[in-house]
DNA sequence: CTTTACCTTACTGTGACTAGAAGCTTTATA
DNA sequence: TATAAAGCTTCTAGTCACAGTAAGGTAAAG
């Protein structure tokens, strides 16, 4: 299978698939042409990170989840933990947004939005506004 | 004022400020011996950015608050208009989020996490569960 | 006078790709 | 069979918003 049959088998880019393989992340076979060969085993680990990155997980982690995949022996809580890391990380993101959700929509409320120049959203971004502890922390 | 006090002024890294300088976001002026020199108004821009920066705007949103900011004949509708979109994308990225925290805190509480090798994370991450529409939409 | 702190520019690295160029190979059509 | 199209290869550079580091000039304190 060619890698533009890889990338239609598992939702991934043709690019993302060779950038995978640069980083050694899921590295192909080569057929006589040059051209990457992919067996079912590596659509198989291809689809793995894809679902693992859609869910948030860093490459990183992705590659130490495959290696937990491959390994038949390894224990379920050393999954569980890594998953568990991650979820933390994912509810502290959500927590964050939902302030600046808070903040933004209070400062659009007060905003007449006509053809006047006075704004609350201006003035809030230039005057001293409450800072949470949580704007602390670092946004994305 | 040099940088390193207009860094202390506005709560932004000297660095940060460079940076800002280089992209020709906010533009300093220069002292005889060439060093960066801040005055008021230099930092209320500054920490305008700041502020709309933590507030997750992204550095091109910056330039065109900050242009909105400077001319005080602009309708604070053009600024409403931003600010309602950002939230949306906000808004979109929380869903987004509550549904990963979903997935994978199902994954997590369905498995034992002890010695054994079954888990269901890893069954989630290799079968094919649930992806929904918010799913296909990109994630960070 | 020396130390320390601060300033300058310039280059590299980050994460996870994406875009594009230049040039082969394979497949489909006329 | 010729040719065009699609698909493959490698390589480089760009993205975002900085942070880190190097190499060196300047300023203020003791």
């Amino acid at each position: 299978m060619n890698i533009g049959d890889a990338a239609k088998a598992t939702g991934l880019s043709a690019k993302t698939i060779r950038y995978y393989e640069g980083i050694n992340l899921v590295v192909a076979d080569r057929s006589g042409n040059g051209y990457r060969n992919y067996s079912d085993a590596h659509i198989h680990k291809l689809r793995f990170v894809r679902r693992a990155r859609r869910l948030g997980f860093s490459i990183d982690v992705c590659r130490a989840l495959l290696s937990l995949y491959q390994d038949r022996n390894r224990a379920s809580s050393e999954v569980k933990s890594i998953a568990k890391k991650h979820l933390g990380e994912i509810e502290a993101k959500i927590v964050e947004l939902q302030n600046l959700q808070e903040t933004l929509s209070h400062l659009i409320d007060h905003c007449a939005g006509d053809d006047r120049p006075d704004c609350p959203i201006m003035d809030g971004l230039s005057g001293d506004f409450n800072e949470t502890a949580a704007d602390d922390r670092k946004l994305h």
